[in-house]
DNA sequence: CTTGACCCTGGAGCACACTCCAGGGTTTAT
DNA sequence: ATAAACCCTGGAGTGTGCTCCAGGGTCAAG
């Protein structure tokens, strides 16, 4: 018939056919209608839906997380705050996660310093340094588990 | 026995047992001796190799890249620039991962900026943009799967 | 009327790095 | 002698976000 099949909404919203069928168990999208032969039938709305759940994962939103915003989004009384909120703590988890990306990457740096690139592997610095921690200013954050 | 057990090599290096047999498994530390009741017994270097492996983590590596600096380690003939490349290309991942993440956070200060944190959810700037990405500045990468 | 394109469900599999469990056997201390 | 503490194997479970598969049913075109 001439309704807004998975298939459809799928192209249209630019997902895999599975994805949308995991986004309904994961409660991301109304469950949609049923044809007479149990085939799903979509609301046009579905697709900004869906296009709102993948501009929200590129902010780094978990999908548990976008299904919170979703309900705000939904939910009247709702304040803008709250979602501000959420914003803001988003964005000290992204930090976070910078820094400790920069932590690592500045310990490599000092490694890659400190190697001439020439010698056998055994007096690799890097190496050396995996091997013991007793080397110069890098911190080697013990983290056991 | 007296021997090297793996619950003691297990709590030498800070890991879990299972993470040792684990460790085995993937390649990551020699398969050791066995006593006559099928223990493990470890040779003391195994502590420093798990400590090895633990710090190239800590590094940013995969437990499959850090199999692969194991072998560089232990291959005689093995170059030191062979280290020092993979360590670079390790800095350059991690600067890909930096970026994207400072892509995101910036992408929602913008969006927390334009939000007055005061209206019903219906006005917030945030979840509009959400909704439909024509808003200003911010650049909405289309990621399609 | 047949072919191909579409749809359905339920469940498995992927990547990653573990962690835990059941159901055994062994060793050490009391 | 017996209990606690340790060890073994093989397999399953964790979290995240899909993606694919088998084995069906349905629909439109020629």
């Amino acid at each position: 018939m001439a309704g807004l099949t998975i298939g459809k909404v799928a192209e249209a919203a630019g997902v895999n056919i599975d994805t949308l069928r995991y986004y309904e168990r994961r409660g991301l999208i109304p469950k949609p209608a049923r044809t007479h032969s149990n085939y799903r039938v979509y609301s046009p709305e579905t697709i900004s839906q869906v296009r709102f759940v993948k501009r929200a994962q590129a902010l780094g939103f978990s999908l548990e997380q976008i299904r919170g915003l979703l309900e705000l989004r939904s939910a009247q009384g709702a304040r803008c705050d709250e979602v501000r909120r959420r914003a803001e703590e988003k964005i000290r988890q992204l930090e976070e996660k910078i820094q400790a990306l920069e932590r690592m990457k500045e310990a490599l740096q000092s490694l890659v310093r400190a190697c001439a690139g020439s010698g056998p592997v055994i007096d690799c610095p890097i190496i050396e340094s995996l091997d013991s921690p007793t080397s110069e200013g890098t911190s080697w954050t013990k983290k056991n588990h």
